[in-house]
DNA sequence: CCCAAATTGGACTGGGTTGGTCCGATTCAA
DNA sequence: TTGAATCGGACCAACCCAGTCCAATTTGGG
């Protein structure tokens, strides 16, 4: 019931991507950089993004990774199923007569709930959204950088909208 | 992001005991029987609902499992928690300042929420409500029984309320 | 044309989890 | 006392997770 380390730092690609003026490309090393994850294991992420084709890669000097689509049309669930697989909460979720026991089990229709539940919320939230969040966030991230380079930084206490 | 076979195992047990008159007392191997599963394994299953006190044993001959507490008051989420710990989607997701990018990373409150959504409805459904709905299916499944004793089987389509 | 920059694709690993089996010890009722 | 029953592990194979590392390939530029 937890998500892969792998897919964190898949959002956390796909968001800072999103972030940026459509059609960027970013090298593996700003992106680790970025998203604070070692390259070696960021490489192998970014490969399933790839092939998942929610980004494309340029090969080559210059090279690097980039939005495949419009950060307007990807969901955190698109990401996420990227890496994992759909979504499937309990074994006996999923279409075909895979389960015998769930014409009776009354537990089944609950799960099923609950999994709707999950993909309601996360696919709702499309990367372009997140990114939004995340400018204004790190409007206020990088008057901390720039204070913190001139005068004391106290101004951690200031952040009231955790929400 | 798929409960464990032992979780659905034991949501098995707890419906079958709710749905038997308060305070019944079961023994394992007829949990076996009724839940489909290897009497070796239900037994560390057993062990750990007893251990968060969802279930009480009885030893020695004429022993047994029975529910600890009114099937009303336990719900899905419940066992769920007893057999998985605390559902938490992502590692950040937790109370305390454990990850330092809760403050900033934009992703966090999808989680969060995706979170309460998937806590909200299994926490909504009490074994009770699920036995009650086990009876009703269970109805169906004894009429379906008799037929097959006697007469072809053709009432499946009957059913129309999954719902 | 060749070099340097950059991704690609996989091997490898240590540690943990999952799903399962098995058995001796313990407890209790008859 | 004996047999029924749970208890509390040990044990196992297989898989997944997180991470590291490296050689091969591609590409742009001098």
């Amino acid at each position: 019931m937890q998500i892969t380390r792998a897919s964190d730092y898949a959002v956390r690609v796909m968001i800072h991507l999103a972030s940026l003026p459509p059609s960027s490309t970013v090298r593996q090393s700003e992106l680790s950089k970025a998203t604070e994850v070692s390259g070696h294991f960021l490489s192998k992420v970014l490969q399933q993004l790839v092939r998942a084709r929610l980004i494309r890669s340029q090969r080559g000097a210059g090279g690097g990774y980039a939005l495949a689509a419009s950060a307007a049309g990807i969901s955190l669930l698109d990401v996420l199923e990227a890496m994992e697989g759909p979504v499937r909460l309990n074994q006996c979720i999923e279409e075909g007569p895979s389960c015998d026991r769930k014409s009776w089990c009354p537990a089944h229709q609950v799960w099923a709930e609950a999994q709707a539940a999950i993909t309601n919320v996360l696919g709702a939230a499309s990367m372009a959204s997140l990114a939004a969040r995340a400018k204004g966030m790190s409007y206020e991230l990088h008057e901390k950088t720039v204070w913190i380079s001139g005068v004391p930084k106290k101004l951690k206490k200031k952040r009231g909208r955790t929400n």
